[in-house]
RNA sequence: GGCCCCAUAGUCUAGCGGUCAGGACGUUGCCCUCUCAAGGCAGUAACACGGGUUCAAAUCCCGUUGGGGCUACCA
């Protein structure tokens, strides 16, 4: 296997790094991984006007958020000189030519073609002007503060068509006749994107561009500069794109394009990426393994990973899905993991604000002064001070089995784990049965020794016969004290965590 | 309009000439159960259409239809 796989991931900073460039991301992290290669975060700033220095940032904190680690990193911004040394390459073998066309002129051509129903091409006027005509026409483009595009000479180049093998479509043609002569250097003196591309490309040593399916027309035209240019061409692989369910193509507009969207939601990235991966793709096949498609850890996803198996076809993004594979990853990840990934992963304010709980719980707890002088940061923090940390990794647990989200996860242990208000009964006579009975029933006994499933199992058995209580009503009323709702994990299970004092608490009246 | 890509259930997919068209999500029912989930079991639902090629086509070829992307001195 070759190891001197190159690979990059390309975004330009124009706006939030959202669901579909993830994958993209992801695919080639994967294939990176998997061939021992390096992945380059490359950040394609060419368009100054749109590119902007902050949403560089939230890329890079988004990648990072996701763990996708990469080798290298470049800025096309700084990369001016290497493409002018390329341009000066296609100067010197004279196949490129300057253009003197204006933007109106331009516009109006393309307007001509599009009435007549024609394709627009770029009808190579530029190429025939004779040195007067040049000059003049430069100093008219002076005086606007412009200087000549600079453009690719493609009759020169004298291919007819251009031909690729594409990883996952396949052969893939184009008609050179109709991609016209395009623009390499603007009048404003910057570079083209298909033009830094591909000579970072070039010059990065990339050997695979692992890229959206959107990019596939401008491929041709990499091509064709790789030939000019005289060097090799990568090799290519266009992944089909995410569609949001109106078959659209999901774009910023889409609320669960964004990446935001699913660290609010409380989805993990481990999660997320999973479901990315799985989408559009296709890992082992006849292995049960990976029949309900869930991998557990990066490593594993990468050494089954084959960017030959991802289907050609568009996929329809379904969180529907995503929610299942989260609901997978949280059963199956430690539980320290978890809490670690709580902790460093989640805006837990974004769920709880921590200083509503304060306000509620701190002038009424059972440990008040410990409470009072410790610094409280989110709800993992306040838990862990409310039970200690292997009680609190006990609820954790617990929750992890019983919800699908970190954020359920959140308000849950809120709810009934750290809200320390009385919630409304049912019926006081079973609540008065049921404090008296847990209280009596487990003495003074320490909570660890005392206070378990079967005993309040017994206790409300007691209730039921003694008193001709129905045995569910107990549990409902059991479980609306504890938990304020009527329904929700096992009951029996969430008192012992809670603890005796605590459950006692409650159901004093 | 032109170019390119794509086409198996509601969704993601397996399938590479002969399968009862397999799996997953969802959904429905049952079991479990203090409730809701989870889990277990069972059910539901698909080869876009029309022509070829072939003894045989979801699978190969052509066309049609449908969907999508690109069509800039954006990336």
């Amino acid at each position: 296997m070759n190891n001197n796989i190159r690979v990059r991931f390309a975004p330009s900073p124009t706006g939030h790094l959202h669901i579909g460039g993830l994958r993209t991301a992801l695919f080639n992290y994967l294939f990176a991984k998997k061939n021992n290669g390096k992945l380059i975060l490359r950040i394609d700033d060419t368009d100054i006007t749109r590119s902007k220095k902050e949403y560089e940032d939230l890329i890079i904190s988004d990648i990072k958020w996701f763990d996708i680690k990469y080798d290298e990193f470049y800025r096309q911004s700084e990369r001016k000189d290497i493409y002018e040394k390329y341009l000066k390459i296609l100067e010197e073998k004279g196949y490129v030519y300057e253009c003197f066309c204006t933007e109106e002129e331009l516009l109006r051509s393309k307007e001509l073609s599009i009435n007549l129903k024609k394709p627009y091409i770029y009808n190579g006027r530029c190429l025939h002007l004779n040195g007067a005509e040049k000059e003049n026409l430069r100093k008219k483009l002076a005086d606007a503060g412009l200087v000549p595009s600079i453009r690719l000479n493609m009759l020169k180049l004298g291919c007819e068509q251009v031909e690729f093998e594409d990883m996952v479509h396949g052969k893939v043609v184009f008609n050179v006749k109709l991609l016209g002569d395009f623009v390499l250097k603007t009048s404003d003196n910057r570079f083209t994107y298909n033009f830094a591309s591909i000579v970072d490309d070039i010059d990065l040593g990339i050997t695979h561009i692992i890229r959206g399916e959107d990019h596939i027309s401008n491929t041709p035209r990499q091509i064709l500069l790789c030939r000019a240019l005289g060097t090799g061409c990568p090799m290519f692989a266009h992944i089909s794109l995410l569609y949001g369910k109106d078959g659209k193509l999901m774009s910023k507009r889409d609320f669960n394009a964004n990446l935001e969207h699913y660290k609010k939601e409380g989805y993990l990235p481990q999660a997320v990426l999973n479901y990315l991966a799985i989408t559009g793709n296709t890992f082992i096949v006849n292995d049960e393994r990976f029949s309900d498609e869930i991998f557990t850890s990066f490593d594993e996803m990468a050494h089954y990973f084959d960017i030959k198996r991802t289907k050609s076809s568009g996929a329809i993004f379904s969180e529907e899905k995503l929610k299942f594979v989260n609901e997978k990853w949280l059963q199956q990840l430690n539980t320290d993991d978890l809490i670690y990934a709580i902790k460093e992963k989640f805006i837990l304010t974004d769920y709880i604000n921590v200083s509503d709980i304060n306000s509620i719980n701190i002038s009424s707890s059972i440990n008040n002064t410990d409470i009072e002088s410790a610094e409280i940061f989110d709800v993992i923090d306040y838990a862990e001070k409310e039970y200690g940390k292997e009680r609190l990794r006990c609820i954790i647990d617990f929750l992890k089995n019983e919800y699908k989200t970190v954020k359920e996860i959140i308000l849950e242990l809120d709810n009934v784990f750290l809200y320390k208000g009385k919630y409304n009964y049912f019926d006081k006579d079973i609540t008065e049965l049921l404090f008296e009975n847990l209280k009596e029933t487990t003495g003074n006994k320490p909570e660890a020794s005392g206070f378990n499933e079967i005993l309040i199992k017994n206790a409300i058995q007691k209730i039921s016969k003694e008193n001709k209580k129905n045995i569910k009503d107990i549990y409902e009323n059991l479980r609306m004290a504890l938990t304020g709702k009527t329904n929700g994990p096992s009951i029996l299970k969430i008192a012992v965590l809670l603890g005796k004092e605590r459950v006692i608490s409650k159901l004093t009246i």
